[in-house]
DNA sequence: TGTACATCAGTGAACGCGCGTTCACTGATGTAC
DNA sequence: TGTACATCAGTGAACGCGCGTTCACTGATGTAC
């Protein structure tokens, strides 16, 4: 049952991928490691020829989920992200969202080395979004730095408070609403 | 070991304000019944002369999260709340905190009747806060409410954030303070 | 290039453990007379 | 008011179950000659 050292290697990645999926959907203590395995395509036995524990690949599992999400924000216009990020189907489908919303709360409660990844990850989101501020004066680059960790704060609360809601209620899409208006009104104000 | 009508009421009433603290430290499936009764001084057993199941239990100590939030935010000024609301202690003991910036994102993984209970919680505190647009046109409460719901989207939003990062980390403190500076000043300028 | 052997990704049964829940029991409380 | 009995909050052992993790085994891959 042996396969090669590249196969061997891509489901690995594959093991993460579908991982970070099933956390960002259920939470850390909602996917078990055989649900994991099963779901990836694998009997459970093996998770520890990758890992060395669930916690490990929790660690890596953030890790992916942030990469993921500046591989597919590289070269969006803030407008279109805006309203991707306040979509009722990104709010619907935690599993391919954004890693934030989906697991903060849960990696609040983990070790450091989890939220290490965490930081990590919206620190290197910080930096993308002040790309457009790099020529400015120091004042001005703490300022827009400022405003791009308001706006995360902004975004990431409106879809938390949203899926806290009941599904399909009228208070989850007023919120998405609200805050989208507001947060593309502040993209224009700008 | 029978105990009197009262006393098994107010034994009752310690149970669910004991669960809505744990829950809020370590979420749902963080706090077991056995921890749970033992916390509250009680062996495991008697719980379930008290509640039909562990999910019945995680509703009633939703509702006292709120219960909770509407009694100690009555007569509290607004800068005050936002004071207190994105402080370093707020952020460090989620169990004497808001339920919603502590259990939303378990919420969004209950059943149907828990995100009901975090729903009314929401619509009751923007009630509350829509108090003083009470004499306004139909078109200025409609924009009263759409900025209340912002407003409380950016402090959830700020505490999960800076609760993800590392203890003691700079971006912690520094998502609180941007956070803090720029709901004072909307304050301000209403 | 061909042969012999070591490696190790993946399998599936098994481990101890803690979970939510049930149950027989206790004994003070509440009630009926 | 006093007595006899039913009630039921709380106890602690026990239930089946799924968890994270370990292990002996398989057999194709990778390596040494």
């Amino acid at each position: 049952m042996k396969v090669t050292k590249a196969q061997a290697q891509a489901n690995r990645a594959h093991i993460v991928e579908t991982a970070s999926a099933l956390f960002r959907e259920r939470g850390y203590d909602g996917v078990s490691v055989a649900d994991l395995m099963a779901a990836a395509g694998f009997t459970h036995g093996g998770f520890y020829k990758h890992f060395r524990s669930k916690a490990d690949l929790i660690t890596e599992a953030a890790a992916c989920g942030f990469a993921q999400m500046e591989a597919r924000t590289g070269s969006a216009e803030r407008v279109a992200l805006i309203r991707q990020y306040l979509s009722r189907e990104h709010r619907d489908t935690p599993g391919d969202g954004c890693t934030i919303a989906a697991l903060s709360a849960d990696a609040a409660r983990q070790p450091a080395e989890v939220k290490q990844v965490f930081a990590d990850g919206i620190e290197r989101l910080l930096a993308k979004a002040m790309h457009g501020a790099a020529d400015e004066g120091e004042g001005a680059q703490h300022a827009a730095r400022a405003r791009r960790i308001n706006d995360l704060a902004h975004l990431v609360g409106a879809v938390l408070l949203s899926r806290a809601c009941p599904d399909d209620s009228a208070l989850a899409d007023e919120i998405l609403e609200s805050c989208g208006a507001a947060a593309l009104l502040r993209v224009k104000e700008a």
